[in-house]
DNA sequence: GCTGAGCCTGCTCACCTGAGCGAGTTTCGC
DNA sequence: GCGAAACTCGCTCAGGTGAGCAGGCTCAGC
């Protein structure tokens, strides 16, 4: 009985959904009443045999976002759909569109905005739309003097959120990990440049990506680090980076002799903040997207399908 | 404006799919009348963003059924859906499965049905139900005394088919190849043999599949073939058989000396039979699917979504 | 064999939704 | 600058659909 109930509910819902007929003509068609169809196919969907999805590069997946926001600390999240996504880059554009359009809809406009930078952030940059605020003050909150292959990819990226801001920008500068503790020590206690973390510090909204840990990390391209080094923080544990700092699985820094030579806002500023904005996506950014949200250094994420997934997993 | 409302469409479009909420409510949200919104969503279908998909081992696709039965000459297809299949003998297992249900609701019931041998035909003998007929004649049409590593198994379909369909069975006893035209002959001019030929001719409908030309086709298998002559038969323009006969993508026969040495009834009979059901399915059999369903020697076929797709790219 | 709980069935009713229509607006060519 | 064509918008209306309800069926336990 059970099993032929269900392939009715399939031959029920066939006619329904793909040849556009109504629940009475269904009926006619399979001897049965209109109410039985109507069951049947309500009974299909139950069972999840009907899978309704949206194409397109700026669908979002508002049914695992409600999931994020109930069952973590997130207060907003928003999850862009990978159906059809032909490659990671085409995936790491659809999330930081996403991100520029949230940060277009934040309400209240932020005066002051602080920023990590890196692959995502200048995405982010250059999908943003011009006149997405007025008159926003744009801050580096980690260190950004690039050494890499792209100079000026860190300040680009402030530059342009300002510009398209209509309003101004901050840079802090700095390299994003100086070799002796000493030297970073005394550039903080630089007036200039505590001006800048200062002001990083009162930021109404903070906007940051994360690195995962491991041969690809930018923290590597740019220099800072060699792999070898990476290697070792993954040995303590280190599943990623934000605004510089590598932490753990549970959020805790992983090595504080290496912290304390990292430049940039410290991560309870993150954690204390109203409105901190993490985008993370990617397969191979899920453990550190679980550190970054579990350990509450974000209140809004924006992410993507698999990963808003995995995140669910681990958290239920 | 144009880009705007798309976005637009896809932001009704989750609301209402993922979201169920009602147009009335989703025009709230966005600020729109609830009929512009209805219109936003008819768009977003319009445009092909909505994606309904029926995930469910016997799924069929409808509306690629209706293409083919407008576009090609069969009078009637089944097309499964691919959807959630994990591997090739998934995909057969359902292709099986649904040309078993044909069978059963097949009117009228046929007094006598002509079948082929092979994977396939076996399966289907085994996903049929018991009494999906009373009283069939089930008759072999093509020479099936196997000399491979499974022997019966061309037997045990016709059985099983009959005895599932309470009936009688009638095999043909003689092997898919002869070495010599002459031997050919003389068996098919014994009385006995002749009978059972003559028997297949007045089926009142036919059950057979399709083997693609190479390697692995079942006739390398059985013994009947080697390797190096269906190589020669690709050469001159094989695409696969049916019911043993080597044909080209026309439908001719490839290989006429071949022909006249391979037992069965002639492809003639299956091109004037009224009821012609072909089960063919899975990527490597795309050629012979075409093959057949072009020159007509099938009136129904049932096959998957990626078949039917490419049959239809074929013939517009 | 009887009885009651639980389930299924067919129905009413209220709500949701798509087709079609006229008014207002934009756009394009002259 | 003007007029016509094309489009868009809000609406009416009828048809489609889901929630909730009463009656009947099945089945287990006494």
């Amino acid at each position: 009985m059970t099993d032929n109930d269900e392939l009715l509910s399939i031959r029920a819902a066939e006619l329904y959904y793909e040849d556009d007929k109504t629940q009475d003509e269904i009926g006619t068609i399979l001897r049965l009443t209109r109410w039985k169809v109507g069951r049947l196919i309500a009974q299909a969907k139950a069972n999840g045999f009907i899978r309704i999805e949206i194409v397109h590069p700026r669908a979002r997946r508002l049914g695992l976002e409600r999931q994020l926001r109930e069952n973590t600390r997130l207060s907003d999240a928003v999850v862009v759909s990978t159906a059809g996504v032909v490659d990671e880059h085409d995936l790491q554009r659809r999330i930081a569109q996403a991100a520029a359009d949230y940060l277009t809809a934040l309400r209240p406009v932020p005066r002051t905005l602080g920023i990590s930078w890196g692959r995502t952030l200048y995405d982010i940059s250059v999908q943003l739309g011009h006149g997405w605020a007025t008159g926003v003050h744009v801050v580096q909150i980690n260190g950004g003097v690039s050494l890499n292959s792209q100079p000026g990819t860190a300040a680009a990226t402030a530059v342009s959120i300002a510009q398209k801001g209509a309003g101004q920008f901050t840079l802090l500068p700095s390299p994003a990990i100086l070799e002796r503790v000493q030297t970073k020590q005394a550039l903080a206690a630089d007036r200039s440049v505590a001006a800048v973390l200062q002001l990083g510090a009162t930021a109404s909204a903070y906007l940051f990506s994360a690195g995962q840990a491991d041969e690809g990390s930018a923290h590597v391209a740019s220099g800072y680090l060699t792999p070898a080094q990476i290697d070792d923080l993954v040995q303590n544990g280190a599943v990623g980076d934000i605004v510089g700092r590598f932490i753990s699985r549970t959020g805790q820094i992983v090595d504080p002799a290496l912290d304390e030579r990292t430049f940039g806002i410290p991560l309870e500023q993150l954690r204390r903040a109203k409105t901190a904005i993490a985008v993370i996506g990617g397969q191979r950014k899920h453990a550190i997207a679980q550190a970054v949200v579990g350990s509450g250094l974000c209140t809004v994420l924006i992410t993507d399908e698999d990963t808003a997934r995995a995140l669910l997993a681990r958290e239920p």
